[in-house]
DNA sequence: TTGAAAGCGATACCAA
DNA sequence: TTGGTATCGCTTTCAA
């Protein structure tokens, strides 16, 4: 015997001891409890009785083992080295998912590493054979992550695309440049000329897009573009203070902002109300959240349940394409074309909040 | 060969195939990677070295079979059935946590479930030997998750406490019921005399002893408790505005609102103006975020970054707590007292804002 | 419709 | 210091 079963105090029931109970053999118990056909109705209720009444779950440790499926699918979630911070998205992203995978029998395993070792865990939990499938995050311009799983050989969806990235992926994303470009022009329509955007880190793939967007709106009206008017950093509070604070003490301010993500968005508010500017009559406030469909003037709306039952929706896709691909995998088919969904983002500015505030002093023409 | 042999394409390195490369038994190579001493250094060099270059990974599903422990720790985040939310709070927990779990090679299995089937869940995971360990969130007023995980004889950590609950077990909490008796007597300090309590779900114990602590502090000054401004709700936004909405519209309304979370304090922000009253003037809102230590005026600082980090430091601590009480477990040491946090709730109110409004108006008197 | 036995890929006991 | 082999608890093949 060895040495850990000493440490089992009260040993789960396992298949061996129901069979025996049973008196059949463990192949009868197994493929009676996995739904096989060749078992009589008889012995299947009898089979689901005993392991009903002992209270029997098959160990997961030995399925895996046995089958060579975990049924697990990660998620691996990138903490800022610099910030330490997460990302509060992914919350309710992982939320979506994780309704999705209970509902399919999988469990999800979370993952929360720094930026720098994102390459090695991927590897290490393909590797451990921890895992059936995964959802890649918040992907960078050409991110190494996708050719990586590829050569990995594992089913995987990417939340968001990666542009330089040539092969063909699964992947779920919200139509960024789409979204910003309306939201510009909404901005420009209520007279707005001098309209600032605070975007994510450069390197991501969504900023770059969201960027596009946006500039794209300004050249079709024939408005320059003013370099000093976009940021892209990691979007934390203070970033949004402090480039905020720094756009309204030039000469020219903006009067309006147009915020990637909610959390920036509140240092934003802050620092108008700082640098003496009215939000609301001087100046405006959009956000965009990332992978919502959602623009919304700040401070007044009930915003984050909004965002937030968006971003959830989200996650409940990407893991059905996750679930379905990791089947098909396992049905033996072995190419079918990529599943790519692009959801389109609903601009409802002032829908109930009445239309955005239009520059008014001249100061700020 | 079994059928799931064949699904394997580029089949991952395992040990047999790595010991007989290096012409070594599989004992030995086992021994070389786990560090055990009985190894000649010349081996050990030799078979780290196979091992990095074949990229060798020991199967997690085999190895959890062998030596009985999975190497995974779950987390079971409840879902309001009502309102499909998820806590936001809980995501910076997991980060924290996440990070300790990283360090000692735990996985983290995330477990998100509906309120009304997480007896079920805990029962799952520990049956089907999914996991070494569990972290318990949210515990209610006489929690029964606690005494089935001692029956089912799972090491856990509970975040927060039960109070109907006698038996020992191991917590982290927040002194809730001192932090809001000191944020409460410091409205009082400022003169505020109508303060409204807008609470968590009653049936939760961390919002009890929050009412307690707001009940002890206005009966020392000798000022009544109103019902009518006592509120206990699931913390969305949209309670917090409809609450504070009516809250406002009778005769006698509050000047102060000492709020659960950030989420409803949102919608109090709101209310407040829908109401016409000015916030800063007529009416100060005072939050407490979960398992926080951290008060503020709403709407001028940087509350999110200080909140989150908090609760981080809580996820980090109570995983640790987690990982030493499987060690001991495992070391064979049957009793030990329970491991019992209890941090103490900075209040910082008005370090950064300047003091509190404090109510001006006669007719709010 | 049932059962015996060979895997799955590690660890750990016992012998050399 | 090394190796042979039983074992963990299932699934699946093959034979009856």
């Amino acid at each position: 015997m060895n040495f850990q079963s000493a440490l089992i105090f009260i040993s789960a029931m396992n298949l061996k001891e129901l069979a025996h109970n049973l008196g059949l053999s463990q192949t009868t118990v197994s493929r009676a409890l996995n739904g096989y056909p060749e078992v009589s109705e008889a012995t299947r209720r009898k089979v689901h009785e005993a392991a009903e009444a002992h209270n029997y779950r098959p160990s997961v440790r030995a399925k895996s083992l046995a089958t060579g499926r975990s049924m697990t699918i990660a998620h691996v979630v990138p903490v800022s080295s610099q910030h330490e911070m997460v990302n509060p998205i992914f919350s309710d992203f992982i939320a979506g998912a994780g309704e999705e995978y209970s509902r399919a029998g999988y469990d999800l395993l979370l993952s929360v590493v720094p930026d720098s070792e994102q390459d090695k865990m991927y590897r290490d939990l393909v590797t451990r054979q921890a895992v059936d499938g995964l959802i890649v995050q918040a992907p960078t311009l050409t991110d190494n992550r996708i050719p990586l799983l590829h050569e990995l050989n594992i089913p995987f969806v990417v939340h968001g695309r990666s542009s330089g990235v040539l092969s063909d992926y699964n992947w779920l994303d919200v139509n960024n440049r789409r979204a910003f470009e309306r939201a510009t022009s909404l901005l420009l329509d209520l007279g707005h000329r001098r309209i600032a955007l605070l975007n994510g880190l450069a390197t991501l793939d969504f900023a770059h897009r969201r960027s596009d967007g946006y500039k794209r709106a300004l050249l079709e009206r024939g408005v320059a573009v003013d370099p000093d008017l976009i940021a892209h950093e990691e979007m934390t509070e203070n970033y949004g203070y402090e480039v905020a604070r720094k756009m309204l003490a030039t000469s020219n301010p903006p009067t309006a902002f147009l915020v990637s993500s909610i959390i920036p968005a509140i240092g934003v508010r802050r620092a108008v109300k700082d640098a003496g500017f009215e939000f609301g009559r001087d100046v405006s406030i959009v956000i965009h959240d990332d992978d919502l469909s959602y623009f919304r003037n700040i401070g007044d709306v009930p915003l984050f349940t909004a965002v937030r039952s968006s971003v959830r929706d989200a996650g409940k896709r990407a893991a059905a394409m996750l679930i379905e691909i990791i089947r098909q995998r396992q049905e033996g088919q072995k190419d079918h074309p990529p599943m790519q969904t692009l959801m389109e983002a609903e601009l409802t500015i002032g829908q109930s909040t009445g239309p955005l505030p239009v520059p008014t002093s001249t100061t700020h023409t």
